[in-house]
DNA sequence: TCTGGGGTCCTAGGACCC
DNA sequence: TCTGGGGTCCTAGGACCC
């Protein structure tokens, strides 16, 4: 028995999109945006103006004026995307959750049993498009890389399949910046190098890359030019940090706001730690200035723990040892994220943890409803590997 | 072009241990 | 008595992705 490309990487087309469109007829085939301040995703009708995601919303709107804004709803997208992955993994057990909206899909052991790759892929849009009435596009390759390179080459609303052995055919000619790990840094150092292609990276040489890109990176890049992706449909990959951030307007918080914020966001993630059930050590403070620089500053704990409390004292030591930096120039965004994941190992350590609020958070969440009302509150965000859930 | 919120992975130096 | 090699952990920063 001959092997064959089985490897499916299926991905959403303009998901928010897509589902604003699906629920209400009047924003169909018609330019529209979902986000705010930013595209967080927009229409193919959209799209044909320029718009991309990512963008501010002001500069979306003057490449497009009848352009139509709504705002997202989380809560629908959730919805979708669990209707969508039960159809995944109907198809095949093998799957592997990338993001809200597309995974890798090893269909490799059902050639005898359901058919070849690429009619279960059909069978897979059909599925999709019928029973939760959106778009989705899938490439069928012989690894996972060129299985996306080929979703993203085959959108919208298409199935694209690189046939065995025709994996470099296909790459060779693509830009560099369509390799996954590629974006605008390396894409930029690779064209003072005169490397614009897939090709012209994978036959590069290879000492000449190091000096610019390193090591590893090299190593890697030219691997996956060449078509070379050992990596296997991982069903079982497990989060490795949880966080939350918040942004403010131009000139940012001072340094008493950004504390109150910080109690916020402690007790937001500790709450998610709690309902699923992980605790963490590492604490991480990432925070941005008035110029949009970022910087982070890290504690890690004696031992793991779920507790608003304990998470609170160390940030609160983070604040304070950081404080004149912190409270230099004013606060543009400010994020917690919690790192070096653990599942309590029984019950009883479980129970030894504080299980919920410390009485001084919710002193401090009384008072940021005070200063900056309930909107401020409430807008936790919780991400896992099957999808991001808004509550 | 005036920039959200959720993540992953890699690098590199220093502390510390054997 | 100035000295190896191997390993882990911690911290900070950066590139990238959806």
């Amino acid at each position: 028995m001959f092997v064959t490309a089985s490897i499916l990487h299926a991905d959403l087309d303009s998901f928010y999109a897509s589902v604003e469109q699906r629920d209400d007829p009047q924003l169909r085939n018609r330019p529209m945006i979902v986000g705010r301040g930013i595209v967080l995703a927009a229409s193919y009708e959209a799209k044909a103006f320029g718009i991309r995601t990512a963008m501010g919303t002001k500069a979306a709107l003057r490449l497009c004026p009848h352009a139509l804004v709504v705002p997202a709803r989380m809560a629908a997208y959730s919805e979708a995307s669990r209707a969508v992955f039960e159809i995944f993994r109907d198809t095949s057990p093998l799957v592997e959750p990338v993001s809200i909206d597309e995974a890798f899909i090893d269909v490799g052991g059902l050639a005898r049993i359901v058919g070849p790759a690429p009619q279960i892929a059909a069978t897979l849009r059909q599925r999709v498009s019928t029973g939760v009435g959106l778009p989705i596009t899938v490439g069928v390759a012989s690894t996972k890389h060129c299985a996306k390179v080929a979703s993203q080459a085959g959108k919208p609303d298409g199935l694209l399949v690189i046939p065995e052995g025709g994996e470099l055919d296909f790459l060779w000619p693509l830009p560099v910046n369509k390799l996954w790990g590629v974006g605008k840094k390396t894409t930029t150092k690779l064209g003072l190098m005169g490397i614009a292609t897939i090709g012209e990276l994978a036959t590069a040489d290879p000492e000449r890359l190091r000096t610019t890109l390193g090591n590893a990176h090299t190593g890697h890049l030219q691997a996956l030019a060449n078509n070379r992706d050992p990596r296997h449909v991982d069903t079982d990959r497990r989060r490795k940090s949880i966080g939350s951030q918040r942004s403010f307007p131009a000139g940012g918080l001072t340094g008493e706001d950004a504390w109150v914020i910080t109690i916020e966001l402690v007790d937001s993630i500790s709450g998610t730690m709690r309902a699923k059930e992980i605790m963490g050590r590492t604490l991480t403070m990432n925070l941005r200035d008035n110029n949009f620089t970022t910087f982070s500053r890290s504690t890690t704990m004696a031992e793991a723990t779920w507790s608003s409390a304990a998470l609170g004292r160390a940030a609160k030591k983070l604040f304070q040892e950081n404080w004149p930096f912190i409270n230099s120039g004013g606060c543009t965004k400010l994020g917690l994220s919690v790192s070096n994941l653990t599942a309590p190992n029984n019950v009883q350590q479980a129970f030894n943890f504080d299980p919920g609020r410390a009485p001084e958070v919710d002193a401090a969440i009384d008072a940021i409803k005070e200063k900056f009302g309930h909107a401020a509150i409430g807008r936790t965000a919780k991400t896992s590997r099957a999808g991001t859930h808004w509550h």
